[in-house]
DNA sequence: CTATGTGAAGTGATTCACAGCA
DNA sequence: TGCTGTGAATCACTTCACATAG
């Protein structure tokens, strides 16, 4: 499950967000293989989207294509970059270190492309000031109303205890930070200018029991 | 990013049916909290959405509620479950036991609602036959073909590097399975008839991270 | 002749607003 | 009176189809 709240007079819909990032994967990829343009239809293959919707996605960022040609690929992996705000690093924090924390942390995936930790907290005291990976050391929960705000990170990632999460998240609005992804399996209160998304793998697996049920 | 594929003659849109997980689990709480009956304006705050909502989503399965008074919270639960095919175990099957495919396991939180954990696999030579969790032993991806069939689950879930990926969703659709959870951070091609789901995390950051930089 | 960019049409989901019932 | 269930209205996204540019 997905969901998004947050300030909203979209130029861009939210659907077409969605789809930019997997855009992106395609061009590089297409990097990867040295195909220097790329039309609508060939990335509509490689997403598994639609052609018409590609070049409408993209045309809501400005005019990348060439008529009669395509789009460069170098260029527009630029444009979308800089069109998701990756050209900047982007400051992430994590809070809870469980199984699901150190996996994300250890996942490189997402370490390349413009995020960078900058503060990992967990409520147990052992783990506290043990190394968690990337030169940081864990802090203690406590700690994490007094040290965020000077790490000043744009996006927190919880993935703590489902009844530890809204305390969490309270403490991260406190603290200024705008962007929240929560992998606890909470539905979560936040301020209006605070965009939310929720990851829940235990929904993910009932949306697909569903279409089991359904499909015989 | 999510994203299904699947057979459609929808009876329920794809959009309820996301909700649908969520509702059940405030429901859950609501006993956990011991209350009898609830309202959809009760139901549309803990879940975070509106009541009006809540009552189009619950008509699709039924006519559940009592006018004037609202719904019964068990009777309403019980059959969001049925809906949801969470009356039947549902078997599932993993692929790639790295630290985001170990997480998923030691989960309780689905290990609990009518799924249960039937295989693991792993290409590594040196945890094939090591415990996996849940008494199971994990298995040699290469036995895939010939062991998924007799174990008949009916969703797994794809926790493998990218560029095996593929390989291992044309086996698991080979072995008869009809719904796959894919984490790797590629488009998978399957049949119409397969349903797809795809969690991909860096998605979700990068999408947060366009929301920073359109929010000032 | 090919492929983009985009109004217009079509489709589907959300919200409204109220009839129906306890 | 209070709250559900649901047509009707609204809003948003997708798809079509074609003018436009190379």
């Amino acid at each position: 499950m997905t969901q998004v709240t947050g300030e909203h007079v979209n130029q861009v819909p939210e659907t077409t967000i969605e789809r930019l990032p997997v855009y992106l994967r395609c061009l590089h990829e297409a990097q990867a293989m040295r195909i220097p343009v790329i039309s609508s239809v060939g990335i509509a293959q490689m997403s598994g989207g639609n052609a018409a919707q590609v070049r409408k996605d993209l045309s809501y960022l400005g005019e990348f294509g060439t008529r009669g040609i395509g789009y460069e690929v170098d260029s527009l992996a630029g444009h979308i970059a800089k069109a998701l705000g990756l050209t900047q690093q982007r400051r992430v924090a994590l809070v809870g270190l469980g199984r699901l924390g150190s996996a994300l942390l250890s996942y490189g995936g997402f370490g390349d492309r413009g995020m960078t930790w900058v503060a990992v907290y967990d409520s147990d005291p052992d783990k506290v000031g043990t190394p968690a990976g990337g030169g940081l050391l864990v802090r203690g929960s406590a700690e994490l109303a007094a040290t965020l705000p000077e790490l000043g990170p744009g996006i927190a990632v919880i993935t703590t205890p489902a009844n530890a999460a809204q305390e969490v998240a309270d403490a991260i609005v406190a603290a200024g930070v705008r962007s929240i992804l929560n992998f606890a399996p909470v539905t979560l209160e936040v301020p209006e200018h605070v965009t939310l998304r929720q990851v829940d793998l235990s929904v993910e697996l009932q949306i697909l029991s569903f279409h089991l049920a359904e499909g015989s």
